[in-house]
DNA sequence: GGCCAGGACACCA
DNA sequence: TGGTGTCATGGC
């Protein structure tokens, strides 16, 4: 377990770099999204009102080592545009809002879907929402838990009703997953389960 | 040199 | 509505 601790994921110094975070690790590796984000940093340029003074090209080399690099700048200036004229940039604003009610918003932007919603509802704005993504899919199809071709919000119910509903547990279990994941990847048993079980007993009876 | 990583969108049948 | 193409870097 102790391997598996407490992972402190999603490394983001505010809310707002969580949300750029979120929109650049789309089908990309964390390592490249810290490069993009040091590089916006470094251009005193990761905040709401810096993204928007910034031209799309100049935003689109900056975050070149996050691929997609064009279509991210879109991505991002959609969001900073739509959090200018709707919210004023006040995430405070934006996040006081109930969890479902926030998440149709985001989904309203381009370039958000559901996985960086979610991402964003539970790591920027504390609010207890489970994450799926590739590798929560992977694990639970291996474990036989779900079917192969379950959808977002199916899979996404299966945590929530087998989990106490708790802002830190969700991270936690999230990170755990991806970790997981991340091992399930090459030939290696499944022996790690017993870490998600430790965190929540019932989300493994429940078959 | 090829594969793949913490997705989303546009387009077409 | 579901399937497919596109985006297009960097580490291993």
């Amino acid at each position: 377990m102790a391997c598996y601790g407490p992972q402190h994921w999603w490394p983001g110094e505010s809310p707002f770099e969580v949300m750029v975070g979120a929109i650049l690790t789309q089908q990309a590796s964390w390592t490249g999204v810290e490069k993009a984000i040091a590089n916006l940093k470094a251009a005193n340029a990761l905040s709401p009102e810096g993204l928007r003074r910034l031209p799309e090209s100049e935003l689109a080399r900056l975050i070149r080592p996050a691929i997609y690099h064009n279509a991210k700048a879109k991505k991002l200036k959609a969001l900073v545009n739509w959090l200018g004229e709707s919210y004023g940039a006040d995430l405070t604003r934006l996040f006081k809002q109930d969890t479902q009610t926030l998440r149709r918003e985001l989904l309203s932007v381009y370039g958000i879907g559901e996985e960086t919603a979610d991402s964003i509802i539970l790591y920027a704005a504390e609010k207890p929402i489970f994450v799926i993504d590739a590798y929560t899919r992977r694990i639970i199809a291996r474990l036989e838990l779900v079917p192969d071709n379950i959808s977002y919000h199916a899979c996404q119910s299966f945590f929530v009703s087998n989990l106490p509903q708790d802002t830190r547990m969700f991270n936690e279990y999230h990170a755990l997953l991806v970790q997981l994941g991340k091992s399930v990847c090459r030939p290696r048993p499944l022996h790690h389960e017993c870490c998600l079980k430790d965190i929540c007993p019932t989300a493994f009876s429940a078959e």
